[in-house]
DNA sequence: GTGATATACATCGTATCACGAGGTATTATA
DNA sequence: TATAATACCTCGTGATACGATGTATATCAC
C-alpha cells in the first residue's frame, strides 16, 4: 500500500488493536500484519506518540522471564477512533470524486 | 479531516481533478474545496511533485491578460489512479478492522 | 481614483512522521 | 551450539503539508 495512505491509518489501528484487550508491542504488529504491515521501530515510534497524547497507559509486566509492556487504551483513544469514524464520511466522497467514471457503463 | 489522513488521497485526488479535462492551480483548489480544501503552497508543491514524476505536463497559455498553467493528465497519471482504486481494497479491510464493534448490535 | 477582493503563480522554513539500520537480551528449537 | 523467535529501544534520513510571505493583474465597490 502507497506509505501516505498508511499515515492515515497507521496510529488509529494501533488504538483498534488494543481496543478490545490490553496488548504489547509484538502481538500488535502480528495483529495488524493481515491490514497493515509496519516495522518495529514505526510501532515503537506510534505508541510512543500515542502515550504522550494520553489515548493509552503503559504497564509492564512479566512474562516467562521476560519482560513486556501492555498498553492499555483510554477514553482519548477511544474517542480519537470515534473521530477516525466520522472522518470517514467525507473520506468515502473523496474516494467517490478520484473513482468516478465519464463512462457511466464502468 | 487528519491532516495525516489528507496526505494519502492528496496527489491522487489533484490527478482525477484534471482527468477529464486540463486544468489549473486556482482551479483545481476550488474544484477540489468540497471534498479536500488545500492551499496554495501545498498544492504547488504537489503539482511539482507529479511533474517531476511524469504523472502530468504542463502548458502556459494566456488568459485575460493573465498567465495561467494549464496541467494534462498523462498515461503514468491515470495509471496512479487506478493504483489507488487497488489500495482501496484493502484499506476498505484496514477500516473494518478499525471500526469492527464487540457488540453487534452497534 | 483608490482601496479591497479575486485571480494566479511561486518559494522558504518548520514540524511531523515512517522506516531502515542498528542495538540489547532472553527463550525455544533444530 | 547456533539460529530463530520473542521483546524491547534509538538514531538519522527523507518525504511532505502548510503557514508565511512575495509578485502581479483584473475587477468591483465606494
Amino acid at each position: 500500500m502507497d506509505i501516505q495512505l498508511k499515515r492515515g491509518l497507521l496510529d488509529v489501528c494501533v488504538l483498534a488493536s488494543i481496543k478490545d484487550e490490553d496488548s504489547y508491542g509484538y502481538k500488535i504488529i502480528k495483529d495488524m500484519k493481515p491490514y497493515l504491515e509496519l516495522s518495529e521501530s514505526t510501532l515503537y515510534t506510534i505508541l510512543k506518540r500515542l502515550e504522550n497524547a494520553k489515548m493509552l497507559t503503559v504497564r509492564t509486566a512479566e512474562h516467562e522471564g521476560r519482560l513486556r509492556k501492555y498498553y492499555h487504551i483510554t477514553e482519548p483513544g477511544l474517542k480519537r477512533i470515534e473521530e477516525f469514524k466520522e472522518d470517514w464520511k467525507e473520506i468515502m466522497a473523496v474516494y467517490r470524486f478520484i473513482s468516478k467514471e465519464d463512462n457511466v457503463n464502468e
